[in-house]
DNA sequence: GTCTATAATTTGATAGAC
DNA sequence: GTCTATCAAATTATAGAC
């Protein structure tokens, strides 16, 4: 993976997050980095193939962090509420797997089994670490909604209050 | 408003439910409908219009439900339960509001304007039942983050489990 | 109110030169 | 790896006949 790779991916996590897969173009893409649409389909030949990438690196890197997180003494739940906070506010958007799943109905299959993946690896981890699973549902249900509230009213700290309850 | 005018906006809001707002075109909604674009063209002069329509009519019909159920001796934090699990149970999808928040940003004003109202006339009916503007946030977002998970999973279960806890 | 026809633009994607 | 050029299809939207 070279620079041009991951500024594409970049670029088309942060239009993803903002309008979903459907909102996007390999134009908006190719201007966003600097290059032309062409040159964004040598890196990934379909939208279904990169949407499929930066689905899959947005997992493995949130599951990083809650992981350092856990390691480094907070429990499953904080952990999970900071990974979410921290992607709010330093991005100011969406979780990406949220904005994919809500519209799950105009995603190809690779792009869906991606997503689906990382909300499966979530409940697992808390399960994991002897969350029940209604409440580990419960955990990832009011992190994802408080990111879609804050989102929707532009109003970050709408976050804060929906999860203060959380622990 | 005719049966023809009904019958568009009811399949917008299915077509929107499942795909959000960039996910369906008006030759999708002619062909559910059995007409043709430029009918649908006369009911709806242009994509922003309908879409804002469809919101303000489910916006509307959920508040009322709401509100009935309420009256009928319910608290709010069960009214809304009750609402969000019909919603999905009846319909297998998630909550209109609910995809085209997640995607906030590619919804024109007049959508994003019909969106926001759902939200904070939510809120402010929980507020004016005396519960307090944190839990509003919190009921709120995980009724909208259960929805999301149980769409995504495609189990509905996912929603009872994730608002087991919700009262 | 619905149709046919079409304009104007955008889309995902490919061929081939450099 | 990136470009120009282009394709075929789809998109939102309009004009005008019936």
């Amino acid at each position: 993976m070279n620079e041009t790779t991951d500024a594409i991916m970049d670029a088309a996590e942060c239009r993803i997050r903002a309008g979903g897969y459907t909102g996007f173009s390999f134009r908006d893409l190719a201007s966003d980095v600097g290059v032309k649409s062409a040159s964004v389909h040598y890196h990934f030949p379909t939208k279904e193939t990169l949407a499929a990438a930066v689905a899959r690196r947005y997992k493995d890197r949130f599951l990083a962090a809650v992981d350092q997180d856990i390691a480094d003494g907070s429990d499953v739940v904080a952990a999970w509420k900071s990974g979410f906070r921290q992607a709010l506010h330093r991005d100011g958007r969406m979780c990406l797997c949220g904005v994919l799943g809500a519209a799950a109905g105009a995603l190809p299959d690779e792009v869906l089994t991606e997503v689906r993946a990382f909300f499966e690896a979530g409940l697992a981890q808390m399960t994991a670490r002897r969350l029940t699973a209604e409440k580990a549902s419960q955990v990832l249900a009011t992190l994802e909604g408080a990111m879609l509230l804050a989102n929707v009213l532009g109003r970050p700290a709408a976050f804060d209050d929906a999860t203060a309850a959380l622990r």
